[in-house]
Order: structure tokens, then sequence, then C-alpha cells
DNA sequence: AAAGACACCTGTCCGC
DNA sequence: TGCGGACAGGTGTCTT
């Protein structure tokens, strides 16, 4: 999926077309995401959107009405279009507004969701037990160390675990560890305190020009406007299409945790 | 509590 | 060209 720079990239695209919003209409094209989408949802019709929220990679949307938590799983992407643009293939839901604009979520692989929230939906229980944000002040060394001290695991699968930080999927994990010269293999608990300060570092360089760059686009991520994410340019082990850009051996890749890691073995110690 | 495997689904790419 | 298999941004759930 989107990760965190990609939610975070679709939330600012979309709260200028939001804010303030009546829903004038919603159609629920393919009710079948990760869960079925709750027919309360349709109780929204009529409703203002008040304000947007991210947590974690759940975008979160406000209305006088009740809310909405939205997840884009592994390929969604949202979009504004002028309500008359006709439906493309996997549009699974379309939200009409009262000026003519629209909402579509587009999700091939259907791993995403929507979802109705009567009260806080940080109460969730999707949301409510999740680590803390990366770019807040609440992710830091000190939290990283303590977090990481019994942890056996390696540490990409620690950083990837959404109790200990959020926001973090494959491609900025890799990359972050890359940056931070750690090698993901290495068990949680048997990194310096000095290098886990220096990821935290990492991560929140990486997330803020990820988030810069409007994100990553690989396959299937759109910016709310189309455009693609422009990260992609930026990435430094993931995807294995060059060599190391500091010591020019090739890119290593291996598997953990079925995912794949990509990194280099001369730089990552 | 923690770690690992699996499931969900569609599309793309690569080798034969 | 066609077909089979591997792989793809996530994460809840089940099993050890």
């Amino acid at each position: 999926m989107p990760e965190l720079p990609e939610v975070e990239t679709t939330l600012r695209g979309l709260e200028p077309h939001l804010l303030g919003r009546r829903i004038s209409q919603i159609q629920i094209r393919q009710p079948r995401l990760r869960w079925p989408v709750p027919t309360e949802i349709l109780s929204l019709q009529g409703s203002t959107i008040q304000s947007l929220q991210r947590r974690a990679k759940y975008l979160l949307m406000y209305t006088d009405q009740g809310n909405m938590i939205w997840h884009l799983g592994m390929s969604g992407s949202m979009r504004i279009l002028p309500s008359t643009e006709p439906s493309t293939r996997h549009e699974h839901i379309k939200i009409t507004l009262d000026n003519g604009a629209s909402l579509r979520y587009i999700d091939p692989r259907r791993f995403g969701a929507l979802l109705f929230s009567d009260d806080d939906p940080l109460q969730h229980k999707l949301i409510h037990s999740l680590g803390p944000e990366p770019l807040s002040d609440d992710f830091n060394s000190d939290y990283l160390i303590e977090s990481c001290k019994q942890r056996s695991s390696a540490i990409k699968n620690a950083i990837m675990d959404g109790h200990t930080v959020v926001g973090i999927g494959n491609i900025y994990a890799c990359e972050s560890l890359f940056l931070s010269a750690i090698n993901p293999k290495t068990k949680a608990c048997r990194i310096s305190a000095r290098r886990l300060q220096a990821l935290v570092q990492a991560i929140k360089t990486i997330l803020q020009q990820a988030i810069q760059q409007g994100g990553t686009t690989l396959q299937d991520f759109a910016q709310t406007d189309g455009r693609p994410g422009y990260f992609s340019q930026s990435l430094n082990v993931y995807g294995n299409k060059a060599d190391c850009p500091v010591c020019a051996r090739p890119v290593t890749r291996i598997t953990q945790g079925q995912r794949s890691t990509f990194y280099c073995k001369n730089c990552q110690k």
C-alpha cells in the first residue's frame, strides 16, 4: 500500500476539496472490500464533512452525522473528479459532493476498507492500540531503545510492526535501514543505542522527504489529482533496480516474514 | 506476549 | 502468442 507518505499525500490532496462540503450521494459499486462495506455508510448522505485526519495508514473523515474510516490496502487510491466523469473498472466507491465534484475510491486488489464509526474513530478496535506516529515526538530514540530491548525479531520486522511504530511499510523500512546503515536481519535487541538513534532519524527523514515528493508510485498509487508519487526516483535500494549508490555493489534481495527485503551487504552491517 | 505462517484479490512480468 | 508461476505498497487472524 500506500504507506504513511502515500496516505498523508492523499489526505492533503483531498482536504481542500472536501472540507465543508455536503455529501449528496454515496454509491457503493463493489461492497466486497477487505470487509463488506457497512450499509450505515449510506446514512452519511446529506451530511457535511467537517475534518480529515490520518492515524497510521488510516484516513479518518469526520462528518456531522458520523465518521468514515478508510484504509487503502495494497493498491488503493483516491481521486477527485467531476461527478459526470464515468467510473472505471476498479472504482468501488463514489461519493458525490454538492458542488459537482466527486471522490472516487479505486482499489484493484480490494485489500482496502471503508468502515463506519459512530463515535471516536481513534477508539476503534483496529486503531486504539497502535504504536506512536513516526513523525511525532513520541517516537524518539529512548522509545525505540526501550521497545527493542526484549525483541528477538529482526529489526526490519520490528519497525514494520504497528505496535512498535505505525506507518512504515516494506519500502520505507528498507530505505530507512539503508540510510542508517543497519543490516535488516540484525535482531532488534542487539543493536546499539547509538544506531537505534540513527534509525529514528533516518525514518523521520525518509518519511518527510517522501511526503514532500507526493509518495512513491510503483504500480497503482496516484495522488488525488492523478499524478504519480515522485519519491520513486529517490529509492536507494527498494526494487533492486540499480547498484548501491554508495559503494556501487549489487543490491541484495532476501525474504523476511514473507516480504522482500532489499539491502546492501557491504554498507549495511 | 511474541513471532511466524497464511489468507484475502487482481494485475503484471518473466521464462519456456 | 500462450501458459504457469512468482511477485506486488498491508494486516487481521490463527497457530505455535
